[in-house]
DNA sequence: ATAATATATGAACAGATGTTCATATATTAT
DNA sequence: ATAATATATGAACATCTGTTCATATATTAT
């Protein structure tokens, strides 16, 4: 008999799970996501966001707004753009950083509806 | 002379920082979001999450499905549950898992989105 | 009462993460 | 060329995180 490993409920619980099993997206997507949700995971990256929302900046300026460390901010700006949630443009001396596309809004959006609920 | 510490561009950028500064919420706000975002920012929780999206489930359901050691998932509901994710009820000897709020799904649908772009 | 099943939980450990510090690179002004 | 400014980056470090292992609790069946 085909007896499950799982609970004791032999005749429901099998049937889900062996469904649940074979539609199971791989793991690789889920590692993605995850490292995308991972970007807003820290109250520093969310601050810099936040600003970037309002407008494009340089390292010096988010560093000054939020009392950091230039190098500290860099490495911030760095993560989130190697992540592809960030885009930069040198001008002169200073390196301007952007959104790379809007849905990064839409994700921190859908964040704070849930915060004020 | 009022000279801002910030870039070399005193005209503009001082103004924006002051601004911004000003406008920026409480640290504990981005506290709070990072914390939120935390949730999905595991592979083997956003598991966890779209299984309880399909149905609510007990926890050797979920360790069956992932092949995960019991008290492995056990210890991510833990997480959830404490983050007021997910909600649990209990049925005989069985301890079944479900999604505290629709919130949950649309803040994943909104990083699903990004992902597939 | 005892055993079996389902879940929870604390401690320990390895691996990941964010900041700091020191240093390097790139652009501009003198 | 040299100095000053803006940013980047590697190493080190402390802290956080997720899993495992051992053990505890709770429910049900015998």
């Amino acid at each position: 008999m085909n007896k499950s490993l799982c609970c004791d409920v032999v005749e429901v619980h099998p049937q889900i799970v062996e469904k649940l099993k074979k539609e199971m997206p791989e793991h690789q997507q889920y590692q993605n996501l995850s490292e995308l949700f991972k970007m807003f995971a820290d109250p520093t990256r969310l601050k810099i966001l936040s600003l970037l929302f309002q407008k494009e900046l340089c390292v010096c300026d988010i560093a000054e707004v939020l009392h950091m460390t230039h190098s500290a901010v860099s490495h911030q700006l760095s993560v989130l753009r190697q992540n592809r949630i960030i885009k930069n443009r040198r001008e002169g001396k200073n390196i301007f950083y952007s959104l790379d596309d809007e849905h990064i809004q839409m994700i921190y959006n859908a964040g704070i509806a849930h915060i004020c609920e």
